[in-house]
DNA sequence: GACAAGCACGTGAACGTTCACATCGACGGT
DNA sequence: ACCGTCGATGTGAACGTTCACGTGCTTGTC
């Protein structure tokens, strides 16, 4: 700097004003000094900057290390894109940091906190991570992207509006016998949003749903298949299926096909890349968006504007597909029982 | 930190020291500035140490924005946990930047280049990326994952011998008469490599395919129909059929469950999520070790290691699901023609 | 025509770390 | 007992930027 400064015959403190863009320097030494600085190959430091400043310009994204098969790759990456590009255009940078899945957060955090390399944190999947309050009593600025049980400001999904969709969504076709499989406890808060979207649809439709047709699995298609198992080995099975997540979705899918029983609709949710494949009706969750305003809200954080307000909801889509139809009887009987004899 | 030395009674640089691990500290020193670090709750600042030591210790990975069907968000995020992995295990932090599919790496670069805000690059998708040459001028370390046509390192996963595989599997089973579909032409380097995998598995097994059963699509699974269609309206179709990645392989095993011809084996490329859900079997281009083996390239390359080579091939692995079989007749006959009368 | 105000630009210090070197003591060899 | 060596710690400067001022010049106003 010093030496363009030097080359362009002004001070340094010139340079930097036409570094940062600042209007105070007229056009003639603007010039100058541009020409000076792509003459001598000049480029800024980073570090100098973060020094002189206090902040680096940097925010980190804490994401598990292995999705598993709860949301999939998918809304991962997009979430990632969206965090990347809202980041990018308010001139910050994106760190990306993995951790063991339902592993310490602060595992995670440490490691850039410690060497105080980032401005403020975007941490996905806030369920279950332990060491989160211990970040806020430090006063890092911090966005917790899913559920968070700490006081901090959060962006999820709307959970509840998705399953809500879902089951209007049968019920419109006709459905009233609704098997639900619901997912592991360790997603609670997720869960127990979608649950709820369930139960409002069903009451907004004057109905009363059969609480044993409720099961559970582990979001694997491995439980999905042995929720499915169980709700149809009964005397009066139900006409659609609704899974919490894609994978049982396609478990129970992958039953219904084994087996011979068809004419039963299922769904599932998240719409993975698996989901259009399987012609599976799902909930988009909008990864993209829920990236770009976390990364949005964590910035505006940063340049001192206090968040609007705690939680920010992003709508979900319900994705119709072919694996949803009108059931085959129009209000479901008992004579399904013994799978292989059905068929339209 | 002036502050840390004063409360633990030594000098600045015995705190750094501390910091850095450095062994030529006596250990009730040692002990002692370290209590005087939590005492103070002192962070080191990475901006003063990038400044001192004239370097950031961060990567930047640069990625595609939207990934296409070409190989998936999985492949895409089980590099990126790869590369985060390594560089982290490395000390290091790894800074996200996405480019437009088939942009100007520089835009990407110079973000983070004008401000000297990295060490070096991993850029994932090296061919059709223009202006690697120009960073290549510039001195700055970086390794490409993918195919370079640039003097740069470059890590790309074993297109050939993934390919080789699958038509020696394919061979094994008994078919004779495979039917390949090629990807786009921008893509040229990987596809090339594919290309003389199959060759060679061919030329392996002393055999010469027919090579008016080569046909090309552009990676959707629309185009994999549209390939289909051409390969098995003629006199000799083929038995099974080999697509250049797995979108184009949905669309054959679509079009033939469609059109009804059964019978037919079915091989994609990179082992997408939807490849398991649809018994597809592909190639599996073991992301993870692309991202991590590049990463420990970069990072070796920036702590002054030559690299041993300037090309690294990461094996890729065949994972056989149900869609090939043994062909349904011995040899190929041409007494297929017309499709639905077939059934061994 | 004097004075305040505003603009363009310069000056020195400060940010927090590491580097190169200096210092001091202890230890072993002859 | 002397000297060289090595290990532990201290000292000052340097890295490159921004901040808080200070200076000089131009402009406008009564």
């Amino acid at each position: 700097m010093r030496d363009v400064a030097a080359a362009a015959g002004v001070s340094h403190q010139t340079v930097s004003r036409v570094v940062n863009d600042e209007r105070s320097v007229t056009e003639p030494v603007r010039e100058r000094v541009r020409a000076a600085i792509t003459a001598l190959g000049y480029r800024p430091s980073a570090g100098g900057r973060a020094m002189a400043r206090g902040r680096t310009e940097v925010v980190a994204l804490v994401v598990p290390h292995a999705a598993g098969f709860t949301f999939g790759n998918d809304h991962l990456m997009r979430l990632i894109g969206g965090a990347e590009q809202e980041v990018a255009a308010r001139g910050y940078g994106l760190l990306l940091s993995t951790r063991e899945p339902g592993g310490d957060a602060m595992s995670a955090f440490t490691r850039f906190d410690r060497r105080s390399l980032v401005d403020g944190f975007l941490v996905e999947g806030g369920a279950g991570l332990t060491g989160l309050s211990d970040l806020l009593a430090q006063g890092y600025p911090a966005v917790v992207i899913g559920y968070a049980d700490d006081d901090l400001p959060m962006v999820h999904p709307d959970d509840e509006g998705g399953a809500y969709a879902v089951v209007q969504h049968l019920l419109a076709l006709g459905h009233r016998r609704i098997g639900i499989v619901n997912g592991p406890a360790e997603n609670h808060l997720a869960m127990a949003a979608r649950r709820t979207g369930v139960t409002r649809a069903f009451a907004d439709a004057h109905l009363h749903p059969d609480p044993t047709l409720t099961d559970r699995g582990d979001f694997t298609a491995e439980s999905g298949q042995a929720a499915a198992v169980r709700l149809f080995d009964r005397a009066d099975p139900p006409t659609a299926v609704f899974a919490f997540n894609d994978g049982m979705a396609l478990g129970v899918l992958q039953w219904l096909r084994e087996s011979g029983t068809p004419g039963i609709s299922v769904a599932g949710f998240d719409d993975t890349s698996a989901a259009p494949v399987a012609g599976l009706t799902s909930v988009a969750l909008q990864s993209q968006d829920l990236g770009r305003r976390a990364a949005q809200l964590l910035v505006d954080q940063l340049n001192g504007k206090p968040p609007s307000e705690r939680r920010t909801i992003v709508p979900s889509r319900l994705m119709v597909r072919s694996s949803t139809t009108p059931p085959t009887q129009p209000k479901s009987g008992s004579r399904r029982r013994g799978s292989h004899n059905v068929k339209g």
